[in-house]
DNA sequence: TATGAAAAGTAAACAGG
DNA sequence: CCTGTTTACTTTTCATA
């Protein structure tokens, strides 16, 4: 990726609102120039979207876990992000090589919904389930591109 | 929290550059009203900020991996996530319960990169470490409220 | 792939209920 | 906490290099 474009791309990882104004600014270039290149870094898919970083405790899921999961009968096909996309609360689904195949990011409200969630999980897709309570989040969705 | 204001975290959730004009529509409030409650959300910290979501692959930095990791000396005071903000490659960092005292999320261009940074890692902090290469992301960033 | 300019749309601030 | 209005800014498109 062209240095440009990692440019725009880290200012907009950090903060997604930023105008074509303050990204021409930052960068040099013309506010149509830019216009052009974020447009284009979307067309390629470079840039996926933009969202809101929500606080999920302010929201009232104040409860994060990682779920590790393996399944019951390891010769069966794997279908399981299938089985498992319709449940909200799984923010995140990772193919992972390990002892298990897959690790779930969850985001439930209380204890109690963590446990009908792993209920659900299991039955779903035929997994055992190991579940990592997450206690506090030192930070999240950092741009790795040191900003 | 209200149901107005939760339906407009779940529409900036997913889709963060949707403009107050379009907020009003969808919630049936003036384009004024949904401006000073999307400004009141920030001030309460509900939303933290804005997003692009970037495709790592796309980007340059294909390989993920979670890591959990312990430290040698548990008697020593923990300040861990202090001693690893610096390393941008760790784009999360989770404090957890379980046998493992943290988890983070990394993003690294190769393999060899991974190994340097796993070295920096113990001896920055002083950990033994636990390595899951990501091999696919089904999805990731979800919204929680189910869209 | 860049530029500047014009038209359409949006954000931000404000007065008032 | 809402509404409507106003002003300034921003987005988007286009002609052009």
């Amino acid at each position: 990726m062209e240095d440009l474009d990692r440019r725009i791309v880290t200012l907009l990882a950090s903060d997604g609102r930023l105008s074509f104004t303050d990204l021409a600014r930052d960068t040099g270039l013309s506010v149509s120039a830019v216009h052009q290149r974020v447009r284009r870094l979307q067309e390629r898919g470079v840039i996926k979207g933009f969202r809101a970083v929500v606080d999920h405790e302010a929201a009232g899921l104040p409860l994060t876990a990682l779920i590790s999961i393996a399944p019951f009968d390891a010769s069966a096909p794997d279908d399981i992000p299938d089985r498992l996309r319709g449940l909200h609360q799984i923010v995140a689904c990772y193919s992972v090589a390990g002892e298990e195949n897959y690790v779930l990011k969850v985001r439930v409200a209380s204890p109690r919904e963590l446990e009908d969630l792993l209920a659900t999980i299991r039955s779903a897709a035929a997994v055992t389930t190991r579940t990592t309570v997450v206690l506090s989040t030192a930070w999240e969705d950092r741009s790795p591109f040191g900003d």
